[in-house]
DNA sequence: AAAATCATGTGAGGAAATCTGACATGTTAT
DNA sequence: ATAACATGTCAGATTTCCTCACATGATTTT
């Protein structure tokens, strides 16, 4: 795994900016961990918070439910995926653990332009509360 | 402000990833809110929401505390810098929408490689909840 | 068509996270 | 030594999130 996948794999968000990012509904992204299309990590007071990766595959599963896939085909689709990703990661050079110099470097640069994150197109101005 | 500036200014975190990401207090966080180095947006419900800008200024309010540089000095550090870089944004060419096209097509490619993050050094060990 | 399944809504009751405000305390500057 | 600064800590209130249960409309199966 590289620094930038650490990062993606980093739980930071709590629900309630995944709704907003995803335009899922919390009873919806709670249905999609039951059936484990997702699997957030769990704060000690067990509130779950979402990676970047989290919220890319809920992302995913939102296209797939609007062109009518259910969750079983979601879940091979998922699998399939990673069944393509694995190969070529096993053949990726081994596992770093990032110095905070790496960390530096890295991030002097451009960094996060965000997450494919879905700007809401039904209500193009409820974003507002979000710029300041 | 381009597209992903309009990103880096979006409130996404409440505060408690956010004492996290930079290892300080929330009293931390609070008391440069209230010598205004940060603005961090607020929910409905009143709680304090940052953005990767925010962020990145507390990284840095924190490298100048450590530096022994008080409130006043760091808020006439950060009006400088601004001063400089608004001249830039000047030039700029003008602010455009980002069409939701521009936004899959901006997130189909890499993207956040998260932000310029300070992996907690002093304890090496206390991210382990924080992947899966 | 009736029954079952699916995906989601909704509400209750409780626990966790965050809020503001006040006071305490160790450090640095005058 | 006093004052100003930066942060800790506590209390009480509010908000957010949790799980569990039941309701409901849409599809699929029988």
């Amino acid at each position: 795994m590289t620094g930038s996948n650490i990062r993606r794999s980093m739980p930071l968000f709590p629900i309630g900016p995944v709704m907003q990012l995803t335009e899922l509904t919390a009873r919806q992204i709670r249905y999609y961990e039951e059936h484990q299309l997702i699997s957030p990590a769990r704060t000690d007071g067990n509130r779950r918070m979402f990676s970047l990766n989290d919220i890319d595959k809920l992302l995913e599963v939102k296209d797939l439910i609007d062109q009518g896939v259910n969750m079983a085909g979601i879940k091979h689709l998922f699998a399939l995926k990673n069944q393509e990703a694995n190969p070529i990661l096993k053949a990726e050079k081994t596992e770093r653990e990032l110095s905070n110099d790496d960390v530096r470097r890295l991030l002097r640069k451009e960094i996060v332009q965000a997450g494919r994150f879905n700007l809401p197109t039904s209500n193009p101005g409820n974003m507002n509360r979000f710029f300041h």
